[in-house]
DNA sequence: TGACTAACGTACTGGTTCGTACATTAACTT
DNA sequence: AAGTTAATGTACGAACCAGTACGTTAGTCA
């Protein structure tokens, strides 16, 4: 997420766009993670930041936009860590079952992004679809996926056809439900999903549940 | 969700507090579930309803119990839908199924509660917590699930040790992601997860994937 | 039938919050 | 060194919105 704190120039007032920008940023991602859309102050974000509220407006021109900015932002780092992704040295079963583990470490690491996608989600994703960077972004997972999945069906090892799409939202969903949801969750059921001494119970039962899946004989083949 | 629609009294100017009382619940709880709690607007519900936004603070006191008051009713609704379940007559491995296909078949008819757990999450579950009611409210669900599990384990169907609670995540995870995130989903991926004609695809996908985590031989054991 | 109370309506307020008009200064260009 | 522009700060306004003071009517019961 591109933190921002060089270490204080000598006299704090000096002018940079750049810094100035990305303070912002990280601030507002905080603060939208934090209240939701709505909940969200403007005020309060700029208070956070060593700039004004001013500065919100000059650069990202109002809220909506800088939550579609922040969210621009949480989505390209998302797709940076999926680009670095390398597990297709591995065999068919290995790979899928880090990759699913990568996964389920990265939504453990960045309950923000999490939350920004949840909100955005009460809101129709209209931010995504307004924003001309995130309508086309495609997902470097995607294709890591489709190829793995392409390999383990040939040598026979996954059983026919499984969608490369619905494998990753197969993933997704637990990773992102333990994370997003363990509020309530955890208030009905009496149990932490991220509760640190359950993180490898979780991430074992993830890898169990999808390599079963693939690997298993389905009736109707 | 008790739906409100008596035929229409004579003189519509009739006293009925517990119509009332249900009428405001009902348009409270779409609004909170369209707009979130900070983007709802009590005066916006005020409107909708055939009273006026004094009686909401008559019987509510505020937004916030009016919030907690309409997330004690959707959870009553599950509850009971829960209660309903009737799938211990079938096999361990068809009564699992069935009771995913439930459970995916109600998250798909609820989106609007699935919209106020997101929503309840954003903010830390802290109504939930507030409330006497939903604090003990215990899953029926979970009963059945344990049982089934049991007889499963028993018989040998299932390998080894499954949590009733992890299953229950696990199920609920992929109904939930597939209703909660579908606008970010289909605005990055492409595809309506909700699309009527992949519903059953969804469906068998959801049953496979944990008959195949249930049945499957665990490398541990 | 008169009194009492639960149920309801109107009109308003005080604080909050997004957004902006106006003023200013740092840095770069030539 | 002067001019230009990007970057920044201050102060304020107008709308919005949760919540309430005050008044009224319907139903009930003695």
């Amino acid at each position: 997420m591109t933190s921002v704190d060089e270490p204080a120039r000598p006299n704090g007032r000096i002018r940079d766009a750049a810094r100035t920008q990305a303070e912002i940023l990280d601030v507002a991602t905080k603060e939208f993670a934090r209240a939701g859309y709505d909940g969200a102050r403007v005020d309060e974000i700029a208070a956070r930041t060593r700039t004004t509220k001013r500065m919100i407006y000059y650069y990202f021109g109002g809220k909506e936009q800088l939550f579609t900015a922040v969210l621009e932002r949480a989505y390209g780092v998302i797709r940076e860590a999926e680009q670095r992704l390398d597990v297709e040295h591995l065999d068919p079963v290995a790979a899928i079952r880090r990759l699913a583990e990568l996964t389920f470490d990265h939504h453990e690491q960045h309950p923000d992004f999490i939350r920004l996608v949840s909100i955005e989600n009460i809101h129709g994703a209209e931010h995504i679809a307004a924003s001309e960077r995130l309508g086309k972004i495609g997902s470097p997972a995607l294709d890591v996926i489709r190829r793995i999945l392409a390999a383990g069906q040939e040598s026979g090892l996954f059983t026919a056809d499984v969608d490369a799409v619905d494998l990753h939202a197969m993933i997704s969903s637990f990773c992102f439900f333990r994370v997003a949801n363990r509020h309530t969750f955890g208030a009905l059921f009496g149990r932490d999903l991220v509760a640190p001494e359950q993180r490898e119970h979780y991430r074992t039962m993830l890898g169990d549940m999808v390599i079963a899946y693939l690997t298993a004989e389905r009736a109707g083949d």
